[in-house]
DNA sequence: TGAAATGTTGGGGCG
DNA sequence: ACGCCCCAACATTTC
């Protein structure tokens, strides 16, 4: 049973729409297998399962944990509703190894920095559960009132092949066997197929975390020191995901706003022309466009370019990373509520580090050293392909004369930069030195008084 | 898991 | 041989 709402089937992406269309398919052909079927109910999740639940005469109700307020809200209305029909509700710990409250610092506080929180989870490393034991048997139930099946929901777009459980075994057996031993090397070059693209499997609930960190540590024990390194910047980014779950369920304030206070009260840029020539690959940095366009088209992005476009957007736009973080939350295949504000408020510097505001990416320097060849540029912004590397980065230093040779026009085929780096970068770094409005007490510089 | 500005060092060219 | 300058390379500070 799957219930789905059509405020959030109609606000995703079509290439999300389509991924979770094909974990529900996949899902609906394995329960086939098994002599049952997958049923569908449209609506309110808080009316909908106690309502199935009910027609069913389902002994429990299963679900896995959630940690934003709405989520949480939504799932004790169920919960009690089940309750008062008789019917259990179960939450298995499964969208993360270890909740919020199970790490702490030794002062019973949660953490609110990386580091130390690694630490203290690698200290937990033996306590990480063991997968979940495989379903032995599954009823066969007939269809109720409220009840549909998957190709009957209108709004969905065809399938994918990534998606749905079977492919994600698939690509983790893929992962583990090829692409783990040169992860620490490949992960951060978005040219590469580096990373283990597990993240909307993760996102999705066709795979659990525990299957995913039981096959990597498995394979760490019998790894070479070379692999094992690997193996360790693989779990360093789990144990990042568990960090911002971890914040999400003790500071859930931070899907409203800035986790520090002091930046709540930005003042952002209103330019509407920016932030569409951001979503739709346009800016005229071409380590962005080809980022924003691979999103467009693929629904994911590559980590370090998350990293590269949410700096642009917030430190060179100064548009509020909230508006980021919401076009990303409808684009994703991987969409997470944790992750995605974690990584937003990381980069916009708002969030859980001491004082990283003025980390500003610079989009040359970033596409020059992740991007060394310009493959993902090539790939993603196919006017610019004929450039050599050299420039690829920064098409405006080449002169009309050699643009023409490179077969394009600055201004033409491909735009002009929409704001100069070195000019809001400036603009930037006076936005939130003075993020306390007129009102607040300018710092002055020691040196000066005495 | 920045980048630029500024400071320091050390080697080579040269008078 | 020596000091001076230049500057690349590296380190530190600042935003």
């Amino acid at each position: 049973m799957v219930c789905l709402r059509d405020e959030d089937r109609y606000r995703m992406a079509t290439p999300r729409r389509r991924f979770l269309r094909s974990a529900l398919t996949d899902l609906d052909a394995n329960l086939r297998r098994s002599g049952s079927r997958l049923f569908v109910r449209l609506g309110r999740p808080q009316e909908e399962i106690p309502a199935a639940a009910l027609a069913h005469r389902a002994d429990a109700v299963y679900t896995t944990g959630v940690y934003d307020t709405a989520s949480l809200e939504s799932d004790r209305r169920i919960a009690a509703s089940l309750k008062r029909q008789g019917s259990a509700w179960v939450m298995l710990k499964d969208t993360v190894l270890f909740e919020g409250k199970e790490i702490l610092a030794a002062s019973g506080m949660p953490y609110r920095v990386f580091t130390p929180y690694r630490n203290a989870w690698v200290q937990h490393r033996a306590d990480v559960p063991p997968p979940f034991p495989a379903v032995r048997s599954i009823a066969s139930p007939s269809p109720r009132v409220g009840d549909t099946t998957l190709h009957r929901v209108p709004g969905f777009g065809s399938p994918c092949e990534r998606g749905g459980e079977s492919a994600a075994s698939r690509r983790l057996k893929e992962f583990v066997r090829s692409g783990l031993d040169s992860y620490s090397r490949k992960r951060d070059l978005p040219g590469i197929d580096g990373t283990s693209r597990l993240s909307a499997h993760l996102a999705n609930g066709t795979i659990s975390i525990r299957t995913v960190y039981h096959a990597v540590r498995e394979k760490a024990d019998r790894a070479k020191t070379e692999e094992r390194k690997s193996i360790e910047v693989f779990i360093n980014e789990l144990i990042w995901r568990e960090f911002y779950y971890q914040i999400l369920a003790n500071f859930p304030f931070v899907v409203e706003g800035a986790f520090r206070e002091e930046f709540r009260r930005l003042r952002w840029s209103d330019n509407e022309e920016h932030f569409a020539a951001w979503r739709e690959g346009h800016t005229g940095y071409p380590i962005v466009d080809a980022a924003m366009r691979q999103l467009r088209i693929e629904g994911w992005m590559h980590n370090r370019a998350r990293m590269i476009v949410a700096s642009f957007l917030t430190k060179d736009l100064h548009i509020n990373w909230q508006r980021g973080e919401r076009h990303f939350f409808d684009h994703l295949i991987d969409a997470d509520i944790a992750s995605n504000n974690g990584g937003w408020q990381w980069t916009a510097g708002t969030g859980t580090d001491a004082s990283p505001w003025f980390r500003i990416f610079s989009p040359v320097l970033q596409g020059e050293r992740f991007d060394p060849d310009g493959a993902y540029v090539r790939r993603y912004v196919p006017e610019l392909a004929g450039l050599p590397s050299s420039v690829i980065h920064k098409p405006w230093v080449l002169s009309p004369g050699d643009q023409r040779a490179a077969g394009f026009a600055l201004g033409v085929e491909y735009p002009e930069r929409i704001v100069l780096h070195e000019e809001e970068r400036n603009v930037t770094l006076d936005l939130y030195r003075n993020r306390r409005g007129s009102s607040g007490r300018r710092r002055t510089n020691p040196k000066e008084v005495s």
